[in-house]
DNA sequence: CGTACCTTTGACATTTCTCAAGTCCCGTGG
DNA sequence: CCACGGGACTTGAGAAATGTCAAAGGTACG
């Protein structure tokens, strides 16, 4: 079980990492063929943003390198961040004409872009596309949904050592994690402030359930992983 | 404005409602129309399990009447509801083989049922079917981020006021909520537990926001969609 | 009309947030 | 090479929100 100080009045399990990628995605991938042969690249510096909520959500992106941040605000600037995007992965698909959440990068980046209308005529014509999209789709529900059982029922400690797993399996390094975001962006994530996010850092590594090697630089010890 | 006591510290804008049904549904509903055609019916009471986590993903429901919830259990006995399913709504659908949530009766209902291979075959056949689907799967993805927003930066007020708004609309109610849930499903759904979710809505009754006509049925003050 | 469950309330504990200072790191310019 | 500045990160102390435990009301249904 988890070493780190939860509450003390359970027991509680280390929450599953995300699995990426998915072991039923398929081989070769259609979607990285088509941005291949129809997309447009595009570079971004930090904080540069890609689009914003309520513009015409006519193109779709796919992360050639760097990391990108979706996220939503509200009037009083409280800010909440739904998904960082990482290399490989498609974001940007809406069912509707307008977006509902606003893009920027996080790190430089580089984006394929293609025309909406473009990659939905291509699936319609393809059917190995059309299902790597709809794959996508679930594969993004899924995430959200975990993500909905970290905000909704997990302590400070939980959130923080979940995502940084959840990061580590991402960027396929399963020990080490280069964080490429700040604090604040972490915060915005998992539903904390950037001080919450700081001292629960401090306090996973006073427990050993992580190492620092520097603040965006942080090494997992293994027995995070065990179950009681 | 929100006029109940959200922190005192800033000014606090009311959550926007989920849409229903969303502007841009198609009608006649091409789901409805294959459910209708294809599926069967089954009924059941109250807290019945309709599928459980981990069971293989085959079958695809739409709900006739009743509510449906849709849940995640850890070994400790936390619970996240990720969402309520009312009549006409689609729940089920996976990319995966395995369930990732269990669903479960929250009052008596009648859901219909077709096979996931069944409903895909005529998918392939029925652009407008298909296209239903994908619209349903990014309807869901949005109200799944508009419940991220919540857990991750709403107060108890907020979410709670905001829950009783999207259910009203929900239900095609717009000024009186029978709300179909426990205090305790609520709680699950919303991040809280039952207790605060009881004094949060005895303090939107006191602050105006809100009359109570019965624990289950709650009438919404106008001004609570009032922006300062 | 009694019983079981759901809801509300109270008192107190815990977690997380807020505000205010540090400290560290890194690039820049002397 | 080293001092400097600025941003990012960390830490501390106290405040506020939410959770926990316990018990009292309500309500529905046999």
């Amino acid at each position: 079980m988890l070493n780190v100080s939860i509450p003390s009045n359970a027991t509680r399990p280390a929450l599953p990492a995300w699995r990426w990628p998915p072991a039923d995605c398929p081989r070769p991938d259609p979607l990285a063929g088509f941005f291949d042969r129809s997309a447009a690249v595009m570079r971004f510096q930090p904080n540069d943003e890609v689009f914003a909520e309520e513009d015409a959500a006519d193109a779709v992106y796919r992360v050639v390198d760097g990391v990108v941040r979706q996220c939503r605000f509200t009037e009083d600037g409280r800010r909440q961040i739904g998904e960082f995007h990482y290399a490989g992965d498609m974001f940007g698909l809406e069912a509707g004409r307008r977006r509902t959440a606003s893009a920027e990068a996080v790190t430089p980046c580089r984006l394929q872009v293609v025309g909406r209308s473009q990659l939905l005529a291509a699936a319609r014509e393809d059917s190995a596309l059309a299902s790597a999209l709809w794959q996508a789709s679930c594969d993004e529900l899924h995430r959200v949904q975990e993500q909905l059982f970290l905000l909704g029922r997990a302590c400070a400690a939980e959130r923080v050592l979940s995502f940084l797993q959840a990061t580590a399996e991402r960027l396929g390094t399963p020990s080490v994690v280069d964080i490429p975001m700040s604090r604040q962006d972490m915060a915005d994530h998992l539903g904390l402030n950037i001080e919450t996010v700081s001292r629960t850092i401090t306090q996973l590594r006073n427990e050993g359930a992580i190492r620092l090697e520097g603040a965006r630089r942080v090494r997992l010890c293994e027995d995070d992983l065990m179950v009681a």
